[in-house]
DNA sequence: GATGAATGAGGGTTCATTCAT
DNA sequence: GATGAATGAACCCTCATTCAT
């Protein structure tokens, strides 16, 4: 029990203001922008001393950049996790699908960052040093819809990285453009009550178009 | 007479340093962001007195207000345009995309300055008047859905609007997440040279999925 | 009449605050060094607004090195004046130790400033362009020095540029070392007020050295 | 026994820690300057934690205090030694020479901190306590021109003071005034390769001035 | 004796906007 | 209509110094 407190003896808290700081700079970088941010306003609410910014970090940049990894490193996780699933097309799409929403859905801090990281041409995003290169999601996708393709299931001619960038797509798009669609859309749309129907819609959509299809009915009723 | 004609130009020179600026402020706007857009950068562009800019203009904000929706109306003439097609689905789903993701490559600042949009909630875009407030694609979409439906070509439970909002973000966010998702599929994927395949790919995944369809093999002939 | 105020309409003072900007910055400048040197103590001296320094200069380096350049040039004058002498070497050296005291007594801010640029390593001073690279002086020097070994009035192997630092350094060192040298050799040495035997001690030094010479008593009768 | 020993390591520890700091913050404060020069730079430079120097010293200010005076000791032990010299004028006067040129080429924070010092008007000099007030040399040379002067080989009217701040000078701004000079001489002068000549010069203009002598030629063979 | 976390003050620089001509 | 000088607020970052362990 002492040994636990004395092997971290957070002498005056070192390693939580660190902490702090940078869960402040993820917040406060996801919605101002890197640019726009300040250092006052993450040290408000880190509720530390600006002068520990450059006692931690080497600079504003440093800190956004390792406020970037933070969040990165979580998506990473998630796409580790969803690479190893080793099932039938069909149920790991649905898969993809349901837990890119969900984690988009309770990481906006996410969706702002590289959307943030997209209009700076990546300029940060391409210094980070992430354990893996490519998506291990894409992998497991490649793996899955040969299996499909082989029992006739799936069409030819599906590049998988094109259908990944798709899947993706059409779960951050919800996201990313919120306020400019629901504009166009109405209001009903793109809320987070209509979540579902939207999951449903996209799995429907990426397994069958918009076209009749043999099984459809059948799907229909496996689906759900 | 004389007198007159010889005001006229000065008249004509202010319209022209007007549209200077505006267009100036587009380009520096998108390229920027709002907030880090500086007035001076517009001015330089422009090649106009720094001045000029209160004199046309309310101030900062006003002035980005109208170079936004200088944007917003030309893609509203798009789609005012797609939406006076009157075509088989399959046909108008192709044109959509094709006409999407043209206008898109062609106006990399409306990406981009819907995206700072977004990001700032939709502060500015949700002031704007439109001429229209529903997207006139969407009742062309709906006609030309309706009657695929009634012929047995397309299966029941589509939301059009869930629809729309699908077609244009597979188109958009290949523009809008160009450089972080390029990290994750390699440098091949996502550049502009990659246009035709992606647009295929594209449209063959809204008409069938990824699921074999009975007549999927007339139909890739007929398609090209 | 009206024409000359009408050509510099001096607006709101454009050149007037940038030199005294200028003058501003050489006295502070001088006086705290390059680093120390605050820009609000600039403003302050200068009576302007601190903002007006980045209207009219780059930044604080910037400003520095045309205050330095500024001092420069009047130094520059002086050299080329003194270059365009034709006199006999006795006569051309005393006029340089003279010219060079005073020029030195009436510039404490040239005397700092190099003392400073020195102990930088010439970081600015090298930037400068300056009009002539060589100093004007030495080609004076060298012919009057030529004049008099040819009359056996002057020893051979006089390197002339050694001689003209020696000069310069006599004049220089009294003023830049001041402070530190006045400790060692007593109060008395080395104020203002002993400048009249310091400059007769030098142009003695550099005409006899130490050593009885044949004509040394004509000499001293000559000289004053 | 044993602990006292024990205890003797860290006092040593704590002496050594002291010295690391003192010669550390010489090399620091010459070369940035009393002002720039940081406690952290000091800190790394001697590998010593930054609340060390509160510890072993005041503040700041006292570790300049200490470090200049560290080094104005090293040339008060040159100035008695060459003040205990018994030697003829023209011998005292080119070991003088020699080994100033020699003491300020082996110690160049010596020459940037008395530069400072100058430009801060003998701050921290003028309070450092000496263990003599006047120099040693100047009694030496007193001695010695008096000497000579009796034997005819000396004119009359050589101010003893002056004629030391002339030598130093002649030696000192050889090294404090490098860059600028340079710049207006040439690249060949004022190099550390070009010593020696500079020396010979500075004695031969000290012993005779730029006017031939009577016993010139023997001189010259004399000297070397 | 030694460590490193924490702090407040101040300096350089940028920017939108107004004023005078 | 057009020009450019002038201003105050705010932001990033640095530094000497003190406090807690």
């Amino acid at each position: 029990m002492a040994s636990k407190t004395a092997r971290k003896p957070a002498r005056r808290n070192a390693q939580a203001t660190r902490l702090r700081l940078l869960r402040a700079a993820v917040k406060v970088f996801a919605w101002h922008g890197p640019r726009a941010a300040t250092i006052d306003d993450i040290c408000t609410q880190a509720r530390v001393n600006k002068r520990m910014v450059y006692h931690y970090f080497k600079d504003k940049d440093d800190l956004y950049q390792q406020a970037l990894m933070s969040v990165y490193e979580k998506f990473y996780s998630l796409e580790v996790e969803l690479g190893s699933m080793l099932l039938p097309a069909e149920q790991l799409l649905e898969m993809l699908v349901r837990r890119y929403y969900r984690f988009l859905a309770e990481h906006p801090t996410f969706v702002r960052l590289i959307a943030y990281e997209n209009l700076n041409r990546g300029r940060t995003a391409k210094r980070l040093v992430l354990r893996g290169q490519k998506a291990p999601v894409i992998t497991a996708l490649t793996l899955a819809l040969d299996k499909g393709k082989a029992e006739g299931r799936f069409r030819e001619g599906i590049d998988v990285a094109e259908l990944l960038v798709s899947i993706f797509a059409l779960c951050f798009f919800y996201f990313s453009n919120h306020y400019t669609m629901s504009r166009f859309l109405g209001a009903k749309a793109m809320t987070r009550a209509n979540m579902e129907p939207r999951v449903r819609h996209v799995v429907a959509l990426l397994l069958d178009g918009i076209s009749v299809h043999e099984s459809q009915s059948d799907k229909e009723h496996d689906e759900r």
